[in-house]
DNA sequence: ATTAATCATGCAAATGAGTTTCAATAGTGA
DNA sequence: TCACTATTGAAACTCATTTGCATGATTAAT
């Protein structure tokens, strides 16, 4: 709650500075994603936001959404299906691994991997500005005693 | 030329096997890809093909590229801005270093970072499927003798 | 507090990539 | 050549996202 209450502070200081406004709408839309803890599309948003103010609009959802990535208060990340899904950007860094059978979507960071990307780019005559790196994988099995099992 | 008659002889008999047909508008959009060295969209691949064939409509293209692609024949990628872009596929797996600022797109491939993101999945408990990996970089300058100059 | 200035909102209409419906056409195997 | 059915062009449609417009809300100044 405090920690929440402190990244909306920061925020309106943020739109005041770019002579803009915190709205109540802002306000609900910023709680929710500070909520959150999966990656939401803008429907996803609406319907979690409409539940306390049934007279929210879905566009203002996407206009927020723009607004808060003009900012930098939020990530925007289309995976394999193209629709816009959005996770709160206090937090460091990170790539995401899929689950091609439920749409799970798993955090990680490599520093390993940023840095090969930094070498990659390099090795082409580029300095990396930034990247996408998604991994689509399945669970695996833990290994079973006793081998293969009938089915 | 050859080349390129070849490309069409393979994916027809994949089509006979899958009991489809060889069209006209197929040729033609394939012929269109296989002189391809960029990654044409839908539209782009339309313009080309339509330069050929002035009755062809673009919803076969659409058609055409979802044969292709559940063929194997081409790849389809979607980058930043979502338009789903297409190469064939009769080449290495590669990733796509995309210059911010003419928007070309390079080619590239890693060993080292295809095993660096199997590990990763592998950590994390998941068997990898399939990735998706794009730089986005500027080009770097050369370095300049006699350092910085006046504007 | 009240107000003036204008930013933000809700709604509905518009957009744009991609898909689908349907009647007509054209490959294909016999 | 014929019959069968996959494919096509055109138009209508989907669905995420954007936008125009009239109204409402926020802000800084009074």
């Amino acid at each position: 709650m405090t920690e929440t209450d402190r990244r909306i502070a920061v925020f309106e200081s943020q739109l005041k500075g770019a002579g803009l406004r915190m709205t109540q709408q802002r306000r609900l839309i910023l709680r929710v994603l500070a909520e959150a803890d999966d990656h939401p599309d803008a429907k996803g948003i609406f319907t979690r936001a409409f539940a306390h103010d049934p007279t929210l609009s879905l566009s203002t959802v996407y206009r927020t959404m723009k607004v808060l990535e003009s900012q930098g208060a939020i990530e925007r990340h289309a995976f394999e299906d193209g629709i816009s899904r959005y996770e709160h950007a206090d937090q460091e860094h990170h790539d995401h691994l899929i689950d091609v059978d439920s749409g799970e979507v798993i955090e990680f960071s490599s520093d390993a991997i940023e840095e090969l990307q930094r070498r990659i780019a390099a090795e082409l005559g580029y300095e990396l500005v930034r990247h996408r790196l998604e991994l689509y994988g399945r669970k695996k099995q833990p290994a079973r005693r006793g081998g293969r099992k009938a089915s």
